[in-house]
DNA sequence: TACTTCCACAACTAGAAGTTGTTTCCGGTG
DNA sequence: CACCGGAAACAACTTCTAGTTGTGGAAGTA
């Protein structure tokens, strides 16, 4: 018994005539004529009585129409409960300081309609993440998931290059550069703590570093993001990077400055890990948006091979 | 979107494993498999979440399964409310008064649970029985239909011969015979009132009278079967024909001779008309019995060619 | 590592379920 | 009474779905 046969039989029913009924329907009359012989059948009662003039229901087909309908309306009910764009999008970031959280913010701004919410999983890497997208805890996380990782069933779709900035405070020797290139960071310390070992920022990290000849002190203890401005603030040395639209800090309360890199410009490649074939209206407007509003970034940029092509 | 699938999808939820379910069903896990990436497909979402241990709803597949129960329960509603022997069996029978009656109504008291509604059409003849059966008006009609104006759809099952006696006042030549043959009759006069032109019994009783050159007057007032006992019992010389088990009468209220036909029997074929292929419990069990139960009829016996063979 | 469990994929097959073309039935009409 | 037109069923054919068996990969377990 399935709902296209119902659907046929109340179209019949209603419309008084088989051929009416296909034309509502968009088949031909000999398929209203087996769907409603196989209804039939199935049930083992005769629904409809067909006349010269047309058919209308049988007595036990005046009993079964309101079943019929009330059938329709319950698989209506539950087909709606899980359509697709019927509940908020959820969204995983790292955290929400992070350039795609800010993205995903802007985007929600210009889309008041658009429903979501955004949530940080406590995962420990990309990997774990793209299980919850797979179990769908969330529906969509942005992560630096290597291309050669991407589990089955998950699609992955880089959406957003952020630029690296290099931030020190107003004594450090590069603080009055306009611009500063990734070789000529050699020489310095850079200090990124609370990336943990086996995330896939770690892995960011150290394959930026092994390009480029870096020292990149990934390690350390993390008191949040305001000692760290503070310790950056009265360093003449230490230097991090961070990415272009991160909201880190506020580098006027610190006196801290932002350096853009440049000659290649480094990016942290955000990418959107979801499920293939999720239809969320959500996910695909904030899919859309991110490929055309997200930020531009100039031709020589320089990511890790083993991330998707842009 | 199909009860099956529905089904398919519970059961997984409530077992936990694609194989259980596909056991439980009856069908290899591999068609279980499909059934699930099929529903989903169709809703959009993903209802379970495979692991290496089995398979758990997903959120969206947790909010799914009420709806699934909703659906198969409201399904199994409207299949009951049309299944066959779900409510009584209805059957025509020309009065209440005929052999098939009475036959139906000792159907009735061996079969106590069978719920059956004896009604009486007010139809012309057999074939707008026949229609009427057809329709749905009723379930089955004892009628004497041609074997070539059985309509498609119909089953007409041949279950009951009345042997026809005569009925004699205690002052006609024939009261004391102890039976009496068709050849006999014929210099007598032999009336049958409410006949109505165009039935099936008016067809019979022409063929018969052809065939032993009887005179019949079917024609002529009927002021109903108390009225014909009176003027039966006083007249010497009508005669009228009943069937073994009617129950036109009670023949020692009007001094009335019932006279057996023999050399040969004629017999009115009370044919039993039913939609070909209906499953409904009361009516094989019916068909059963008079097939079995029903009265055995001698060899040597007379019915229209016309009706189908006993 | 080897082994088990669980599910998905591949290849194949039978049977639904659709198509077009034709027939039958019935009521209305000249 | 023959004829016509509308309505549904039947027939033959095609397509594709839903099942089958066989196999493979991923994850947990001894």
């Amino acid at each position: 018994m399935d709902a296209e046969a119902l659907r046929t039989f109340v179209a019949v029913a209603e419309t008084g005539q088989f051929q009416a009924a296909a034309d509502e329907l968009g088949i031909s009359q000999q398929a209203v004529s087996k769907r409603i012989a196989a209804l039939e059948r199935h049930l083992g009662v005769m629904l409809l009585v067909r006349t010269s003039r047309g058919s209308r229901p049988s007595p036990d087909g005046q009993v079964f129409l309101p079943h019929a309908k009330k059938i329709l309306a319950v698989v209506e009910q539950a087909e709606q409960a899980v359509r697709p764009g019927n509940r908020p999008l959820r969204v995983d970031v790292l955290n929400r300081r992070i350039s795609p959280a800010q993205a995903v913010h802007r985007f929600y701004r210009s889309h008041p309609e658009m429903e979501l919410d955004v949530v940080t999983l406590s995962t420990e890497n990309a990997a774990q993440a793209a299980r919850a997208v797979l179990e769908g805890t969330v529906d969509a996380s942005f992560r630096a998931l290597p291309a050669d990782q991407v589990p089955a069933g998950i699609s992955a779709e880089r959406l957003m290059d952020a630029p690296l900035e290099l931030l020190v405070g107003s004594g450090h020797p590069l603080a009055d550069a306009p611009h500063v290139s990734p070789a000529e960071l050699a020489g310095h310390r850079i200090w990124i703590p609370g990336i943990m070992p086996g995330t896939e920022w770690a892995a960011f990290y150290r394959t930026l570093s092994e390009a480029f000849g870096l020292s990149i002190d990934a390690l350390g203890p993390d008191f949040g993001p305001e000692a760290l401005m503070d310790t950056l603030a009265e360093s003449d040395s230490l230097a991090t990077l961070v990415g272009r639209g991160d909201r880190y800090l506020w580098p006027q309360a610190h006196d801290l400055r932002r350096i853009p890199l440049r000659d290649p410009t480094p990016v942290y490649p955000h990418v959107l890990l979801f499920r293939s074939g999720d239809q969320h209206p959500v996910l695909t407007a904030l899919r859309d948006y991110l490929r055309t509003a997200g930020p531009r970034t100039s031709q020589d940029v320089w990511a890790p091979e083993w991330v998707e092509a842009a």
